[in-house]
Order: structure tokens, then sequence, then C-alpha cells
DNA sequence: AGTCGTTGGTCAACCGGTTTCCTTGGATGG
DNA sequence: CCATCCAAGGAAACCGGTTGACCAACGACT
């Protein structure tokens, strides 16, 4: 009998506690406006712990407060990417006293049905978008109906509030690292254009090959996809007429290097004798291809506290900003790079 | 001009339809119980479309209506299987006017958390719980606070709410694969003990070993990662004193099976030629592997979408029951199984 | 002694829907 | 010609919080 099946209303802390309705909403909302006497505070946390008070986030809401909710917009939840950006959100979110519901962005028409839902129907207090891409249907949507809202990893430029990780410096790394093992014919499977991050990547491909004198330095783009990434390799494994041999590529994405794994074995190639390969992203699974896969760790949990922090901030009245996550995307060594010409095939 | 930036309310849409809140409600609903004439009806559904109205959830909540939301509760993200099934709740949801949010139950303590930000300030109508397992704290929680809910993939057993797919086939579809080949000593790596979906697998695997007459039946168990099949894959591969060498492999996950491709390279193994190697569900990334990976296919897309179609069926007071999902596991072959010995390998 | 400022709260309106019970005007029946 | 009934829709209470306005009691000050 000690338990209540029933949900406990904000009435019944009153009752219990021995106060008014305002009176237990204010102390536990931490209101500063109220002057209580900490015993009666503390009662009041008390009874509502007692009851297992929670609440009503519809009445709340209505009441003018807010959800306690925010959303997040991912282009694609099959990639894994964007499970460890959600699980950084979650978690800041929750320490901030925000629910981050994840919801994937199918594009095209689907997008406004997900923003009227979320949204206009009141479920929450703003969006986090990863899913932009130019001429997005919720672009225009977002500009008619005002929502705080922020943008990550795919940045909208000039929207004044991108939170983006330092993705010119991923391809600095991996372009290092192989030009290091003497490299120099370096291609790169480049994401989809009009993409920020991919195209952010792809420029500082570029400008460090030039500035590191390489021989060529050819660019390919697919789908962030292992299909996307098998393609593009292919592409890049046959060279035009006249220009060299690539001996090492490096990937936009993780899945677009499995794909790049691929096609590499299928020309007969063994990584990393004839082709040493480099890909974005590290998650587990990089460790256990044959050969394991050298990545470049992209802070993809910060990206999801950041973009968090960013957009509480502009919830509670402060004006939104550019954003880059300050930590250093970073180098895993494993067993897909090598030197050139290592294997020494004929 | 013509936008409202302002969310539009039901009585903005009586006004500019002439009519009274109560009017509209009841025609947006759909409600019986009221005549109105068709013309009416119409004026009050082209307004509303017009105004591009959307009840407040929270304020419909209130009023003792539904929240039109449901949550899929899973256990791991980053296993894509839930992600597609997560696809076929939202989708049928949708179709059945319902939102459907995706929540990761971290297990533990977290699960309470999410019950109650969903359940308890009263987000969702219901839960479609796929991350159950025995002494599951979310179990006890809910006897005590009821909400409709149904089990999905793992089923708890005698909760008489459990959708869930013909596991046991898959093993059969597998093993009559193998066998056909003419392996006779054929391995299993099983997910965890205590998990429905792992253990009616393996106990299918096993039955049907039997049956077939094999020679030897191992099952080794592991966490459905990457790292629990490369475990579970060193200790099959190391056969106990006066056992007999397996010459294939079955997993109960996908990630088990790139996991054990791993452990099979690391022993100078090759796949088929001296193991051949079977996963569980069809997933991209399985033809991308080398060899590409055999798979058996499994309904998740259908898992999903039934175990909505129950869920509300529950919600709208009908008594649950257990669903199994009629489309059988269908075996897609790839590159990753063949004859045993057909390497020829001294 | 009367006034004023604090402290420690309370009151009641309001948010945007849903639902139950009424009302009204015309047609029907006796 | 009056009572009855039905079609069509309206009025108002209510859901569970939040919030600004208000108020009582008490000590301090003049």
């Amino acid at each position: 009998m000690a338990e209540q099946p029933v949900r406990a209303r904000l009435v019944d802390v009153a009752r219990e506690a021995g106060v008014s309705k305002a009176t237990v909403s204010k102390v536990l909302n931490g209101r500063q406006d109220l002057s209580v006497r900490p015993e009666t505070r503390q009662r009041v946390h008390e009874v509502a712990a007692a009851l297992g008070y929670r609440p009503h986030s519809g009445a709340r809401a209505l009441a003018g407060a807010s959800t306690h909710a925010l959303a997040l917009l991912v282009p694609a939840l099959n990639n894994p990417t964007y499970v460890t950006i959600s699980r950084g959100a979650y978690q800041r979110a929750r320490e901030l006293g925000y629910l981050s519901l994840l919801a994937e962005d199918f594009d095209g028409q689907e997008a406004d049905d997900t923003f009227n839902d979320l949204v206009k129907e009141g479920r929450v207090d703003g969006l986090l978008i990863a899913s932009a891409r130019p001429n997005h249907p919720l672009l225009e949507t977002l500009s008619r109906n005002p929502v705080p809202h922020v943008f990550l990893n795919r940045a909208v430029k000039g929207s004044g509030r991108n939170v983006t990780m330092d993705v010119a410096r991923s391809s600095v790394t991996a372009l290092d690292h192989l030009h290091g093992l003497g490299h120099r014919v370096i291609g790169h499977i480049a994401g989809p254009s009009g993409i920020t991050p991919s195209e952010d990547r792809s420029d500082a491909f570029l400008r460090h090959s030039a500035s590191l004198g390489l021989v060529a330095a050819p660019v390919a783009s697919g789908d962030f996809t292992e299909e996307g990434g098998a393609a593009a390799a292919r592409e890049l494994l046959t060279p035009a007429e006249g220009e060299p041999q690539v001996t090492a590529l490096y990937t936009s994405s993780l899945a677009q290097a499995i794909g790049a794994m691929r096609a590499i074995h299928e020309r007969g190639l063994r990584i990393p004798e004839d082709i040493s390969l480099v890909g974005n992203d590290d998650l587990p699974v990089a460790g256990y291809l044959t050969p394991p896969l050298t990545t470049v760790a992209m802070p993809l949990h910060e990206l999801g506290t950041a973009a968090v922090d960013a957009l509480v901030a502009e919830i509670r009245g402060e004006s939104p900003g550019d954003v880059v996550v300050p930590t250093e995307p970073r180098l895993v060594l494993r067993g897909s790079t090598a030197g050139p010409g290592a294997g020494g095939a004929g």
C-alpha cells in the first residue's frame, strides 16, 4: 500500500505538504522570486520524492513554460556516427534538465512531417539539426516558423548557429600520416557535394596536398555509404590516361572505407601492401575489419554535447553563434597503412 | 502575409470557420457523436489546412485524450538491427496517427530515467520495448505503473505481449544450407544467455543439429558485438581435446560475424575455403565485407510494424497477445560459404 | 501608536484542447 | 395548432501545471 499506482499531481504534493500548488511549483522549479522557509522547501522536496511526483509535461508546456525536451534530427541512423553524437547530446541534455529525442530525417517531405510532429505540436523547445543540406525543405520551414535551433556537423553557411568539428584538421592529419610513410599519390573519397563537412574535408585535402607537393591528389565523391565508397574507389583505382596510380586512399566516412576495401580487393590488390587506406570516424567495427582500419577519430561525443550547450543557451535567451569543438581529430593507427610498395608486388 | 508565423490554435480555426471550438474539435477528430452538415465539416477542414493548424499535443494530453505518441526502447542503437526495426515502427505508427519516438535504454538506472521522462511525464501513450532481459528494472517499474506496452524481439516469457520473429527457423535455414554444402561440424556463436532470441536460436540450433546428425555442434556465447563474436570464435576454433575442428560457424548477429571473420583471419584461416560463415540479419554492410557475408535476413522492418499494430490495439482497448511475424527468415547467399575443404589446404 | 517593509506564502487566471450536457429551429405527428 | 423529436451545433467545466498579483503577520522605525 506504500505505492501509489496513479500519477501524483502537483495538487497531491501540495495537500500532503500542507502548502499551496503555487508554492510547490515555485519550490520545485527553484524560483528565486519567492521566499520560503528552508523547512518548507525541504518538506516539499521530501513529499514530492516520496510520491514520485513528476510534472505532466503537457500541462507544463501549456502553462507557458517549456517542454524541457529537444529533438536531434539526423540524416541516417544506420550511420553509427550519428549514434555517438546522439549519445553525447542525450547525456548533456539530461544534465541540463532536458530530454533529447532522436528523429531520423528521411529528407524531402518527411522532414516537414517531423517538424510538424515535434515543433508545431509543441513537443520540443528546440531542434538540433544534423541533417541540413542546401535547399533542404526544413530550412524554409524554419524561416517561416522560428524556433530555437542549431546546426551540427553539417553546417548551414551564414546561419551563425553552426556547431562543427575541425574537419579540415582531419584531412591534414591523415595526409601527414600517409605522406610520412612515403606516399606521393593519394586519392580522396569525398562525401556528396554541397554537404559542408564533406566539402571542407575535401578542400583541406586539396590544399594540404598542394603544400606537401604531392605528385597527384585525385578526388572522387560518393554517398557516405559502403556503396558510395566502393564506387568512388573503383574510379580512383582506374587512373586516367597518363596519370599515376594511387598508392593510398583517404575516405570521408567509415562506411566508405569499408566499401573501398571491397573495391580494392576486387581489383586483386592488397591492403596495406598495395594500397594504404585511412578512414574518418573511429568506431568499434574499424578494429575488426581485415586488416584493421587506420582511422581519424573525430570528437563525435563532444559534438553532441556542444550542440546541446549551444541550443540550450539559445533557448535561455542568449544569441547563437558558430562553435567549433576544440578537441582535435586524432589518428588511430591500425593495420591498413604502410609505406608504398611495401608488398614488393610485381 | 499569407502565412501566419504564429501557431494557429483551435479557437482560431473556430473563429475563421464561424463555428465553435467544440465543433472544430469533434470534426477534426472525426467523432461520430455529433451531426454536422457536410458543408460545415468541409469548411472546418479547409480552414484548418489553410492555417496549418496542428493541435498542441500537451493540451490534448491534458484534456484526457492521448498524446498520440509511442516510444521504442532499444538496447543499442549502434546495432543497426534496431535501426531497421525502428524505421518499420515509425512508419506504421505514422499511418496510425501516432508519432514513434526512439530511445536508447542504457540499462540499469537509466532505464527508469527514461521511463519517468516518457511515461510519468505523460509524453507517450505506450512503450515498445526491445531491450527486455530477465531482472531488468523496467519490468518491476512497469508492474507498479501500468502503461500499455509490448515486448519485441526480446520476449518476456509469460507476459502474453511478445512480438517476435521465427528465430528458430533462422537456425534451421542456416544449418540446412551448411549441411547441404557438406559441413558436419558446425559451431554456433550465440548471444548472451537469458536473452530470448539468443536462446531460442541456440536451442533450435542444437535441436536441428541433432536431427541432421551432425558430428559436433559446439556453442559459445558472447555479446552481440564484434568483440563478443571474435572472442566466441576464438573459443570455437580451438577444439577441446579429442574434439573435431569446426568447418563452419553460424552467428547470432551481424556484428558477431564481423568479429568472427577477424578471429578466423587471425588464425591464418581463409573464408570460405577453410571456414564457412553465416550471420544473422541482412544489412548493407554484409555485402561489402571480404568475402561478402552470407546471412539469414530477418524480417526486421515487419517486426517494427507488427509491434506498433499490437501496441496500438492495446491502447485502443483490445487485450494483448503474443504475435509472431509471419514472414520467414530468408537465406541471402554471398561469398562466405562453400563446401568444407574447398581450399584443399594441407 | 501608526506606518512601512519583509518574509512567507496564497489566489485565481490562463495555456489549448476535449467532452458532457444543453439549446435552438424546423419538421413531424396527433 | 400544439407537443415532440431530431439535426446541428454551442457553452462551459475540466485536465495539471505556471505566474503575476495580492495578502497576512510581524518586527522595525518614527
